[in-house]
DNA sequence: AAAGAGTCCAACCGCGACCAG
DNA sequence: CCTGGTCGCGGTTGGACTCTT
């Protein structure tokens, strides 16, 4: 397994720097076209878990938690990267907005997009572009739309509900997380919904405006 | 052409949730 | 029920790249 290794020290000296201060043993930094394949090969062969096993198993010096990542941003099959669509851009706006930072839920309902690439695609465009046009429409919200009421009643409901049961347990982590009883993706699962439905969703997150 | 500033994005880190023993 | 191992998520970092002066 020193191929990769010294691989890795030409490819990309910077990352050695890096790699200075980690860990005895383990690689640390952007991955080589070597250590790519290592891991998809093994993945092939065990399947997408079991990522300790799969990281020595491939011979990686890599910890399981970074071989997944690799995998799930990266070298996941039907993985769409940049251009990212406006309709895409829109979507994850309103997503972002009935969410917040919740970009693995948002991820879920862009096909092919990763949680990553959202949060670092929020993060460099979006949240300016949103902030710079929330100010120009202030208090241009309207009411309206008894399905959008119902589902927001509903939703605020489950949450407040869940945050009471929780109490004051956790400090850092996300509010509620996936223990709402209301199926989210059955909530977000826009599939059966022909275009103009989709309105709801938009005049939703108008509401939060107001 | 060069230097500095700003932006992008891959990867790492820490924490909480989950699960098997 | 408790504990340790593993996984998944969101926040953060820092090198590479691009733009501006």
């Amino acid at each position: 397994m020193d191929d990769h290794e010294s691989v890795k020290e030409e490819v990309n000296p910077a990352v050695m720097l890096k790699n200075q201060s980690a860990e005895k043993g383990a690689n640390r930094g952007s991955w080589t076209d070597e250590e790519d394949r290592k891991l998809a090969e093994a993945i092939e062969i065990y399947g997408p878990k079991r990522w300790k096993t799969i990281a020595s198993k491939a011979g990686l010096k890599r910890c399981g938690k970074s071989c997944r990542l690799r995998w799930m941003n990266y070298l996941r099959p039907n993985i769409k990267r940049g251009n990212i669509s406006d309709q895409e851009e829109d979507l994850i706006v309103r997503l972002h907005k009935l969410l917040g930072n919740r970009w693995s839920l948002i991820a879920g309902r862009l096909p092919g997009r990763t949680d990553n690439e959202i949060k670092n695609y929020w993060n460099s465009h979006l949240s300016k572009k949103v902030h710079q046009k929330e100010k120009q429409s202030k208090g241009t919200a309207e009411m309206g739309c008894s399905r959008i009421r119902k589902k927001r009643k509903a939703m605020m409901n489950e949450v407040k509900a869940d945050r009471t049961r929780e109490g004051n347990s956790s400090s850092g982590g996300a509010p509620g997380d996936s223990k709402l009883s209301f199926d989210v993706d059955d909530f977000f699962d826009f599939s059966n919904e022909d275009p103009m439905t989709l309105e709801w969703i938009s005049k939703f997150t108008e509401m939060d405006d107001g």
